[in-house]
DNA sequence: TCTAACTTTTTGACAAAGTCCAAAACTCGG
DNA sequence: CCGAGTTTTGGACTTTGTCAAAAAGTTAGA
């Protein structure tokens, strides 16, 4: 995130120190979890609520500055890169998160299809696998 | 499900009441909540707790009976169709989901890759969009 | 700079989905 | 039919997130 008060600005978002620091937070952990960021912003700005994060992290996703990704066995985790249409690889036993490319070529799992009668606005494509790190402790 | 109660002595598992039951209610309702089994176990057997249901669908689930697909902002569902490598279509308004296969000819998309050091096991895909339903919904 | 209108933040209760634990009931091989 | 070993049950508990109302902050305009 280059300015993070810029795109606030840019967006018409008010702006105040819980966004500016929620932001910066994602920025610094991609693929963070909500109270993972809360941490992060409290080492940053001292405290914050719990549900301001949850608000800051809300707006933040509705306008696009964010994403919110959500795996099975897991709380919702946010980065902010975003627009690359990129996906993720997820490690089953730690969680660990990673950014994949598409695989595929040119992303052609997002073609849009249209199958009983749904109007399909996205695919989301998630590799599940094991980490390096849990390989080796499987295997000790 | 052909035959739940040999599906279960195949694999080794005691025969309970409550197993056929969860099986033949996951068999009549893909996609089924956990909280719907429960239900449509309770109009067939009479009872069943809570705790019993997510016992089963457990077991099931670790033996690969069947399959648990979990996506965001849904609580898990279950599905007796395995072992063919489809994907899902989920409905962001309703959650309705439909049985997809794979869009991108033969299953291009589950190609195992590695990519820092991950041992990859699976590619799972959601196509995320609006089924009819709630598509004539947000017009009226 | 000051004010007023409108948002955002905070606090605390609440909800959904699922897990943990120990006791009671059941299944199945012998 | 018995006994060992599983399952099932009931209830408390945890995690992740939402709701609502009061307090505090932000911004545009005078």
């Amino acid at each position: 995130m280059r300015d993070p008060e810029a795109t606030l600005r840019q967006h018409d978002l008010p702006v105040t120190a819980q966004r500016l620091a929620v932001l910066r937070a994602v920025s610094r952990h991609p693929h963070a979890t909500a109270d993972a960021l809360a941490e992060s912003v409290r080492e940053d700005i001292g405290a914050i609520s719990r549900q301001s994060v949850y608000n800051v992290l809300s707006v933040l996703t509705d306008n696009g500055i964010i994403r919110r990704i959500q795996p099975a066995d897991s709380p919702a985790r946010y980065e902010d890169r975003i627009g690359d249409n990129h996906h993720h690889l997820v490690c089953r036993s730690c969680g660990r998160t990673e950014d994949v490319c598409c695989a595929v070529g040119e992303a052609p799992c997002l073609k849009a299809h249209t199958h009983h009668g749904f109007k399909i606005d996205e695919a989301e494509v998630i590799y599940w696998g094991t980490c390096p790190t849990c390989q080796k402790k499987k295997r000790s």
